[in-house]
Formats: structure tokens, C-alpha cells, sequence
DNA sequence: AATCCAAAATGACAAATGTCATAATTTTCT
DNA sequence: AGAAAATTATGACATTTGTCATTTTGGATT
């Protein structure tokens, strides 16, 4: 229950580094191993350390935290790593995302960070508003919203039969029409939708999802 | 430092929601203000009781957890909901996200839960890694892996076009290869992924991408 | 009932797609 | 070197797909 994480710091500035140290040192199930000041330190910190989560700054000059998580992560695949950010940078968050950060927080809210290290390292991932309202907005429900490309209700539901994967007589059987009022229907939706082929419709929508 | 947190919790099953009691109660900084045993009572206790967070089944019958969160969402539009779940489904993901969850665990791992719910209480969003899998495979899918298929060099670079919606005259010119060439690709391909036709293609690759 | 309208159907056609057998060429492995 | 595997190519063929002009049908409207 009472166990202490063993930590490391690592963020090309001083100021932010001594912060930190001192607010999460008042914590006492968190125990600061060591704090360097760019991703090259963070690596050999890493290796001599290895502590329970390393937490992490995205920018630091030349080599960033993004490129020493890579190199960390080829020789400790469960490593716990936080990265720490100003501001919500989508192509980090993507990389970081694909990278296995377990999560993604903003240095602004300092009260965040000593949550957020129990949630990691109770196996959970955190980020914060920003970026999941980023990637929600990639990550659609599924319930696309056609409705600016005023397509009719028979449409949408044919478009989502190609987008299963279906063949026009297959659609046909499952909407009760026949097959040339299938083909009538595709080639308004191709009209309406300024596409070609039906393998174009069924990549429409999952780019629209 | 050390505030109360007043939280609902919302299951169907009776035994998890005393599991729950006993689990959080016994952390000095949750209260527990009552327990619901569907999604009607989670909303109207959340109306009577307004606590800072609710922790709610995502399946409870008719009324799930995601309608109820709908509800509540109405009328406190900065409602702090945590669903938990015994699998991930991915609808219920999108939904949930869709709705501003602040996230979503697994049932199975209860020592996460109460880390989890501090990290929420300041101000973060909490996911276990099957979500942020799946997640990141729609976010900025780059590099999809198909290596489980068997699939050659050549494979995989026309699987690419065909999901870019290319056809087999145009993958030919890109590729510098014959349109007749292409063409048995394309078997070869549906052979090995048990598909039939490009269409399909088309969306195995972004469902695993 | 006469009219109108949208949804559904037909048929004829061209083009694209997928299958298959076969083969030449190159690369890789032993 | 010789065998095996991968790469590329052809052509013949059946099927599917998409286009288009023209009905048919079944409900609303008046």
C-alpha cells in the first residue's frame, strides 16, 4: 500500500527541475532519484537508475524527450515514462501516443502531477483535457455526420453497407432492393459525394468516423 | 491538501458496488454519498447529491451508464464522470469520450481506481492502455501491422494505394508495374487476408491502422 | 379520381475488377 | 552450382461495378 516510487526528472530547465524536486519531495511516497537537464542525461539517468516512472520534458533542445523515450524504451519496453509540456503539441502527442508514453500533462497545473504519477504507476494512463479533445476529434463516435452533404436516408444506409464491406446484391438483400436500384443509389452517392468507386465511399467514411 | 472527495458510485451488480464501498471507503479522502444500482438512479442521485465525481457501470440494463451520463451531462455540463467496465468496447469508447468522460477503467485492476480518481479530481483524464491502443490506432495511423499476415514489400505498398482509393491503372503507373500485375497482387492479397474484393481491402486497412 | 412526386426497378452498355494458368526473370538459400 | 522462392508479366475469362435513359409503383395532395 505504502510503497515509495522511485522517480527521475528530467527538463532542460533548472527552475522547472528544482520545482518539481521540491513539491514532489514533500510527497513522501515519491522518492527523486535524480534530475538531468536534457534527453541524453534522462537516458544514462535512466539506465544507471532504473527508476519506477521517469517524468519528463518534451522540449529540450536538440535531442528531445520524444527521441530519449525511444532510446529508453529499446531496452526497458515497460518503461513508465510522463512527459511534461507548456502546451499541447499535436504531433508530439501523436508520437508520444505511439511511442507508449503513459501519459501527457501540462507543467501549468503542478497540483496534477503527483495524481497522475499514482494513476501510472497503478498501471493507469493520463492526459489531460487538451488532448483528449484532440483525439477525440480525430476519434469519432460512430455516428458519422453526412448531413452536409445532404444525402438521403437510403443513401446513408447503403453507404454504410459498402463502408461493411458488403457486394451490391448483398446490399440489395439486406435493404430489400434490387441490385440495379443499389447501383441507381451508389451512382448518386458517388455523384453527391465527388467520388469514383465504392471502395472510395467505404474510405470517405472511415475518414469521416 | 486534504480534501474530501464526495463521489456516487453506480453498478448494477450489488456485490461490486459493496466491493467499492469497502475499497474506497476505507481512503480517508472519499466519501461515499450513496451507491445507485441503474442508470435512472445514478441520475437522480447525482441531481439530489451533486457529488464532485461519479463512478458508474458503463452496462446496467436498459438505461446504461452512457445515457444516464447524457443526463447528467445536461444539466452540469462539468460533471466528472468515471465509467468503469469489465472489457473494452470500443463503441462505448467513443461514445463515452464523445460525451467528455473523464475516463475509463477496468474493473478488474480495483488498486487503480482511487489513483485514478484523484488524477481526475485534478483536472486529468484517466484511460488504461487498451484504450489508448485503440485510440492511438485511429489517431495519425501510420504505420499499420500487418506483419501477422505474411504480407510481402510489394503486398503491403498496394494495400497502401488501394486504401488511398487509387485504382489498378493508376497503383500500376505508381508502382511501374503492369495493370495485369497489380491485378494478382490483389488476389494474392484477398487470398491471404480472406477477403474478397478491394473494397474490403480498403477497410481491413483502416480498421487495423 | 386525377395528379404529382419520390422511391424503386429495368435493361443495355462500358469499364473495372478479380481468377487462373502459365511463364520468364531475378533473388535467395543451401 | 542448383534448387527454391519471390517478382513480374500475359492473356483469356467471368463477374462486378457504375452510367444512363426510361419506366413502374405507391403513397400524398388537391
Amino acid at each position: 500500500m505504502n510503497t515509495t516510487y522511485k522517480i527521475i526528472i528530467a527538463d532542460d530547465d533548472k527552475l522547472v527541475c528544482s520545482a518539481l524536486n521540491i513539491i514532489l519531495s514533500t510527497n513522501e511516497n515519491i522518492e527523486i532519484l535524480a534530475t538531468g537537464n536534457n534527453g541524453h542525461e534522462a537516458v544514462s539517468l535512466y539506465q544507471k537508475h532504473h527508476p519506477d516512472l521517469i517524468l519528463m520534458d518534451i522540449r529540450m533542445g536538440e535531442f528531445t524527450g520524444l527521441d530519449a523515450a525511444e532510446e529508453i524504451f529499446q531496452f526497458d519496453k515497460n518503461a513508465k515514462i510522463l512527459f511534461l509540456t507548456t502546451f499541447a503539441d499535436e504531433e508530439y502527442i501523436a508520437r508520444a501516443l505511439k511511442l507508449g508514453a503513459k501519459g501527457y500533462l501540462l507543467k501549468q497545473n503542478f497540483d496534477s502531477i503527483v495524481p497522475s504519477i499514482n494513476a501510472v504507476m497503478n498501471g493507469q494512463r493520463v492526459f489531460g483535457d487538451e488532448i483528449i479533445n484532440k483525439i477525440q476529434s480525430v476519434y469519432h463516435g460512430n455516428t458519422p455526420d453526412f448531413s452536409k452533404y445532404d444525402l438521403s436516408e437510403r443513401e446513408a444506409e447503403v453507404i454504410t453497407k459498402i463502408a461493411d464491406g458488403l457486394s451490391n446484391k448483398e446490399i440489395a438483400e439486406m435493404l430489400f432492393l434490387s441490385e440495379g436500384t443499389v447501383r441507381n443509389y451508389i451512382s448518386v452517392i458517388l455523384e453527391k459525394l465527388n467520388l469514383r468507386d465504392r471502395t472510395q465511399i467505404a474510405i470517405f467514411y472511415y475518414k469521416n468516423t
